[in-house]
DNA sequence: GTGTATCTTGAACGTACATTCAAAATTAAC
DNA sequence: GTTAATTTTGAATGTACGTTCAAGATACAC
């Protein structure tokens, strides 16, 4: 008996940043070695090959990305201040010359789109989820007389996703932060009137 | 003297659907010699490289797009109707399969990122000057009576390009082709409102 | 018709990549 | 301390890629 020397969780948010960075296809094999410490065949013992550590990353992406939301949303007694908390920190990383400004799962599903099935289905069905909770949480404002009952909740977070597509793949195509917080105040204010 | 013998569009036209359906990196030099029937060295005669041809492909595209926008706000008197079968163009191709679904400019944007300078330059102007190309229109419509002066044509303009780089990106997580119709014409309304 | 400049052709080259594998190192059990 | 099981190591492998180039084909000028 032996059991691995690493430690999962890093590695994998270290593979997801370097995924993130440059993408899948301009992540090697090398960079991953680099990033995670690992050598290539501890790799492909632990997640089978580099797709493997993509979907493990993914993975882990999805859970790190969960909590964070969870703790956001209950937090906040109402949900237009999560929400504005929750947008700003979309918008906040643009700034600066973070490497985690872009969503591991859209980035990665504009670029294998229609490539690989199975890596495909992956992506969407988190991003499904991710609507998905968000119109709960729309759901909860109007069990809560934040917001009224038309548009529905379902309306309103297929919206709000929208939105937040646009707003990261504005913010990778301009430096104007003012406009990108005035995007996102200007999207909310539209999602809960 | 001789001249080249192929139709420089056409190849340049073949190569963006190309790079469209593939992106950039996925798109390798023998699927761009099938797309376009051009031998290997024709295509480093003409072009220099792999990055000329996708220089000249996103400079062809824009044109394309440039003609296509022309046109259709000059069929139209009012600013609205036009807008609306502009929205429903880009999402009239997601309930079919075809590859002209993506734009060349954001997709090979986000795949680039970071990467190269030149290419992030050229896809980020021409980015912005489609913006400004709304921006005008919106002006326009303002001037008609259109629309108010508040917000203002260019913040009407940026919200609306948000909403679209949107749509796109939702279109690919989803089949929803109703709903994408849905949330292209609420968009309108919040744009034009 | 001849010459010449230019384009076309496609095989060949070097490189970078994902992946494999056998040997070495490490751990845990007894 | 010895053994057995598992992981770590990193060089080696095969493949796919972007690019080059020299030979051949073609069209124009005179």
């Amino acid at each position: 008996m032996r059991s691995a020397e690493f430690d999962k969780e890093h590695v994998l948010r270290q593979a997801m940043r370097t995924f993130m960075q440059y993408g899948y296809s301009k992540t090697s094999m090398q960079k991953l070695t680099e990033a995670t410490g690992l050598h290539p065949g501890s790799i492909y013992c632990a997640f089978k090959n580099k797709k493997g550590l993509l979907l493990a990353s993914v993975e882990q992406y999805q859970k790190d990305k969960n909590e964070q939301f969870e703790q956001l949303f209950a937090q906040h007694q109402n949900v237009r201040s999560a929400l504005e908390i929750f947008l700003q920190d979309i918008v906040q990383p643009y700034a600066s010359n973070e490497a985690t400004k872009v969503c591991l799962l859209t980035r990665t599903l504009s670029e294998i789109d229609g490539q690989d099935d199975e890596v495909t289905q992956v992506l969407s069905n988190n991003l499904c989820a991710f609507e998905q909770a968000l119109q709960n949480v729309l759901s909860k404002a109007h069990h809560c007389g934040e917001i009224g009952s038309t548009p529905s909740a379902k309306e309103r977070a297929q919206f709000l996703v929208m939105g937040i597509y646009g707003l990261r793949t504005y913010a990778s195509t301009s430096n104007d932060q003012q406009a990108l917080v005035r995007l996102s105040k200007q999207l909310l204010e539209h999602v809960l009137q």
